[in-house]
DNA sequence: GTCTATAGAACGATAGAC
DNA sequence: GTCTATCGTTCTATAGAC
């Protein structure tokens, strides 16, 4: 039950939001869409086609709130090592998982080309704007030469996705942080062998 | 439908473990077990008690099966760099996923405990299997000392999981590889700085 | 815009004949 | 062990009054 200061498709864009992070795609009725909305079954149809209409406009905000989100951090101030360890460390609900990455297992989502699009281009702004940093580190030095900025960019945006799925194995979060205090120790400038 | 060579039990595992890897738990209905293995609703309710006991059933021996598959690898031949490398390199379905990591997904999974044990088991023992890996490696001066060995079993198989994440999102493979190569980039011994 | 009523199908499970 | 019949509920959606 959403404030009765947002309209009623807001209200229901929002509870679609929380249904679906927490229970995917096909496990988010209309009906407890509607129930969570405080909306009626003839409130949700006349604002949005069907379900999949609603879970696209459900998807899309998520998407963008998660890119800026990710913007916020590794455009901040800072060195590109400074900015990735500030998005790898940033405060995030791991138990919960991410609300984008998590649809990525919903075989109606990406079975269907218009919901998994804002999915598919969320993650791939979030590894190409990972990567632009990376390249920063790469041309101040501050990163190994030898390394690829795309396929760190992916290796980092893969340890948080990856993150979760341990997390929520285990009911802590904390293979969770192992894992991003790994990736970070990797990724730690060695000037020597040791 | 499976061989007629199966018992009506294993069919129905079978197919419930398939379906749990496509579609999750939450959407698995019985009806669909039923018509995928052939068996009437009156033959599943004999060999199981209901949804859950089947999934257990099947969840159970997919974990199994992930640990064996791991160890075929982990415990081989050579190095521990090239065991780990084998492990990120073996073949896989990376458009399928994980079918024991998908389940974390999923809400009903993750609320019951005993549903999701295997679970946790799987991907723990995995961890810890890594782990003693990477301590070999540190042992033997070839991973650098300043690392930690659970974070980077932790890291490693978060590369993987989230590699898959990133996979679906895009409908392509090509995202997995560049994280598992960026990861390989990071654990290659490096003797001196660049 | 919102409401109630209704629809046909699928959900997960049980009963009881064979 | 397997079958069909049935149950009450939920699913996603439509119709039509207000």
């Amino acid at each position: 039950m959403y404030s009765a200061l947002m309209s009623t498709s807001e209200r229901l864009i929002e509870a679609t939001r929380e249904l679906l992070w927490e229970r995917g795609y096909v496990g988010t009725s209309p009906r407890a869409v509607q129930q969570a909305a405080g909306a009626g079954q003839g409130s949700m149809y006349h604002h949005f086609a069907g379900k999949p209409d609603l879970a696209l406009a459900a998807i899309r905000r998520t998407s963008e709130e998660m890119g800026a989100a990710a913007e916020a951090v590794l455009g901040g101030e800072g060195t590109a090592y400074a900015r990735i360890e500030a998005y790898l460390l940033r405060e995030r609900d791991v138990l919960r998982g991410c609300p984008v990455g998590r649809l990525t297992m919903d075989p109606e989502v990406i079975a269907d080309p218009v919901l998994r699009a804002p999915v598919d281009e969320a993650l791939g702004r979030l590894r190409a704007r990972l990567a632009e940093v990376v390249r920063e580190g790469l041309d101040s030095g501050e990163l190994s030469a030898s390394l690829d900025a795309d396929e760190i960019a992916a290796t980092v945006v893969s340890t948080v996705q990856g993150g979760y799925v341990l997390a929520r194995a285990t009911g802590s979060r904390a293979p969770f942080d192992s894992a991003v205090r790994g990736l970070l120790s990797l990724l730690t400038p060695r000037t020597a062998a040791g």
